[in-house]
DNA sequence: ATGAAAGCGCTAACAT
DNA sequence: ATGTTAGCGCTTTCAT
């Protein structure tokens, strides 16, 4: 009943023609006024809504933007980032009037099954998809097709990419720093997933710190944990016979598989081992000690995807956009700063 | 270049009508296999895709579900209920070939944003809405619209919504049996948001456990914990003057809150205080000792939900469906059972 | 300022 | 088995 109703059908009832109506809806100009109210009228009345399939048709565009999450299922709930990452984008489109699609590939054989399907004008505006070892194919074929697409995070190996990141590289890098400042001098880490740019960058950061100092990096005191909890427990286990008297983790989630490895050993943080990670998502302050950690905006970050995404669709690919967001240390209890 | 690529080209390229060509490209009956053959060959060398949203205004379905979470920001990435339902979910459109769209309401407000597009048929073909303070306005009125929906959780006061929910009593009331056939007497508990029938039923399932070995329910052994670490740590500390000798925690999110507040008032689990929680998520086993918990199949939730809808969909709304999943008690560390 | 007409790319009922 | 003919519901030139 509600349904029936049509453009035409509204047009007929305001007596005016189908574009006319057109005009008054999607609040183009030329419409007197008086004609416009009266239109207007009858939407409001008979709770018209129009068709927005039938919109994409004829306009050439969806208003869905895909957000394509590469991941395998385990690191896709057992870190908190990537729910977070989800919602500022989700916040994001629907302040810009977009709807959201969502794309979880658990496999590399998922890419076949989903390019076909978004690589095609019609379905999806744009794309922000997120990188990570799966689905690295897919961003370059992704980069050539008529589809606009945004990275988000620094992918590897795709030069005119328009990507969004965080500064792993300085943020990183303030954290080991701020250890060094402390007095401290056998810093291991413990690095996420090192398929991953953030990961690597992560790492590069704490070479740096490191060599700013005039302190080699020693490779007996770095260890893969893998972003995950287990993995920074793992990781720290390998670590503490070497005797590091500080760790920076890549991570919110290996440092508190770190601090779980450490209480094991009998010491305590932050008087035998001093701890800086990275993230300051919820695990930061759940922990105890509270984590000093070096914070990345999450959500800001989703809306930049979003927004450079918008200016790429609008304006195209070229050149490629580049957003490398600052991240910004806070200092809590697990690095010994402060009681 | 491959994007004007239409199927009346596709058509003129195999030398036959356009139905013809869309009949290969649906795999319809009626077209002579060398005929099919020659039409899937254009397709393939031209790499041609249907463009979906014709596909979609032309057949009436978009072969897209629409996910609706009405959850505060906070409430969605502390509790990794979430990522995890949406991840289940995600997969089993997947599974069915369809896309899946994604609508987080934040505030109250945004239902009156979402409802406009989400009721008119075109969009979706259907809807998972989860219950939750939020949006459950919603429910009832898409309950009465014309697109299909499903309800992920137990809603209440909608007779003849279709949904599917885990039995929150029944799990409750074996984790609460647990605790009492190992001995207690004084057992507290942490419930969740209390405006939520997960909470509700889970508190009902407490009840009923100590109402069947006669004992009565203690209110002052009761607190509201919202489901957070955080309201589980506060919950349990207005708890701890009542000196229970156990606890049953409607997440495991609340329980390593309360595993805080009972260490930091110089107590242990479970020597101390004996404790079960809920859910069974990444939490559960990252604890220290590991939780004892109920188990629900968050991912199996996903799955039923997606394919009631489908059901739904296609056989209309009545009878309402119910499925109703059972959990399992996982007996880890935390109860005191084992050591 | 308004409307007629031509699509957008596809499916499906109806011939043949 | 194949093609013809209408749409699906809207946007958008192009006249007027």
């Amino acid at each position: 009943m509600t349904d029936k109703l049509t453009l035409d059908e509204i047009a007929k009832r305001a007596g005016v023609s189908r574009t006319t109506a057109s005009r008054v809806l999607n609040d183009g100009p030329n419409v007197r006024p008086e004609v416009r109210e009266r239109v207007q009228r009858v939407i409001a009345e008979t709770g018209y809504r129009p068709h927005p399939v039938a919109q994409s048709l004829a306009s050439q565009q969806s208003h869905v933007i895909g957000l394509v999450l590469p991941r395998r299922t385990e690191a896709l709930f057992n870190d908190p980032y990537f729910p977070r990452l989800t919602q500022g984008i989700a916040q994001a489109c629907n302040d810009h009037d977009y709807t959201l699609a969502l794309f979880l590939m658990q496999t590399e054989a998922d890419e076949e099954k989903f390019y076909p399907r978004i690589s095609r004008k019609g379905l999806l505006d744009g794309i922000v998809i997120q990188v990570g070892q799966i689905g690295d194919g897919l961003i370059a074929r992704l980069l050539t097709s008529d589809v606009p697409t945004v990275v988000a995070g620094r992918p590897l190996n795709h030069p005119n990419a328009s990507y969004v990141d965080v500064d792993n590289v300085a943020g990183a890098c303030a954290g080991v720093t701020h250890l060094l400042q402390l007095g401290h001098n056998r810093i291991g880490m413990l690095t996420g997933d090192m398929r991953t740019t953030a990961a690597l960058d992560r790492y590069t950061g704490y070479c740096e710190a490191l060599q700013a100092h005039d302190l080699p990096v020693d490779e007996t005191l770095v260890s893969e944990g893998y972003f995950t909890e287990i993995g920074g427990y793992e990781a720290m286990q390998r670590l503490l016979p070497h005797k590091p008297d500080a760790i920076f983790s890549a991570s919110d989630a290996m440092a508190l598989g770190a601090l779980r490895a450490i209480y094991e050993a009998g010491l305590t943080v932050p008087h035998d081992i001093a701890l800086v990670s990275f993230d300051d998502l919820p695990p930061a302050t759940i922990a105890r000690p509270q984590l000093t950690t070096v914070h990345q905006p999450v959500d800001a970050f989703g809306v930049k995807a979003v927004e450079m995404l918008l200016d790429v669709m609008k304006n195209g690919p070229t050149p490629p956009r580049r957003i490398i967001m600052d991240t910004k240390l806070v200092i809590r209890q697990s690095c010994g700063a402060v009681s």
